[in-house]
DNA sequence: GACCACTATGTTATGACATTACACAGCCAA
DNA sequence: TTGGCTGTGTAATGTCATAACATAGTGGTC
């Protein structure tokens, strides 16, 4: 069902769920589409998403409490990745720029600042919406 | 008991609570310290934050669901402001930097993404906090 | 094989965050 | 004085996320 046979069967079902979606899923959305696979709990759906988001396969968009697959699984070390979401559409773009990367650590090194995590969306409308 | 006789009586509260905050609040914890004003209801909450966000004079941090007083009220009108949360005291730090703004923009420009908002917010421990 | 630690799972209940819908009051301009 | 606009109060509901507990498989060690 799905190429990645590491995974649990409940992990690969919300994987692929999120594959084959056109845009971000909330976690209850992901469970409502599993019920004829036997998910009845959201903590299925969680649990299975947060071991997604530590193997980088999926990312949470804070912004909109809502889930997406990773649009290039393992293409970004860089360590801090954005998104541009499309209000319209649902469209997620992921990109990462080393000059933005820089100068946030920059400003952490001079701030004595240890970053763990960076979050960073952009939202607004994609071209083919705002055209 | 504010500096901002422009706002409404719900909003005064709402926004000097937080400015007495040491920490985001979220609109919960907001309420339960305005009971005694005479606060009831989440609403009254919500509505004031979301006149204090339009206003610029107060923040949300979508990575934790929680508001936070503009530090430099007036000072920024780059568009993108971007966040530093200490995971340990709570400590939110705001600046911007051009150099990331030029960088995003210029991503937005090519692939024709027409910006509303961006937000930005870097979680990790403050040099207190880490030492 | 018996044991133990570790990971995954299933289920219920609860907590935390946010909005919809409706009613009412004040203000100001037409 | 009427109508539009903004702010307010309240109840009900919707949405997102986790705590707590029980169970089951897996793999290593003795
Ligand atoms: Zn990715
Ligand atoms: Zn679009
Ligand atoms: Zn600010
Ligand atoms: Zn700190």
């Amino acid at each position: 069902m799905s190429a990645h046979s590491d995974l649990t069967r409940n992990q690969s079902l919300v994987l692929d769920r999120l594959e084959k979606a056109d845009a971000p899923m909330s976690a209850y959305a992901i469970l409502d589409q599993l019920r004829d696979d036997g998910l009845r709990a959201p903590l299925q759906v969680y649990r299975a998403l947060e071991k997604l988001l530590d193997m980088g396969l999926a990312h949470r968009l804070e912004s909109m409490n809502a889930f997406v697959a990773c649009a290039q699984p393992h293409c970004h070390d860089s360590g801090l990745i954005a998104f541009a979401i499309c209000e319209k559409c649902g469209q997620v773009s992921e990109f990462s720029d080393d000059v933005v990367r820089e100068r946030l650590n920059g400003w952490a090194d001079r701030e004595g600042f240890v970053v763990k995590r960076t979050t960073m969306e952009i939202r607004g409308e994609c071209r083919a919406c705002a055209a």
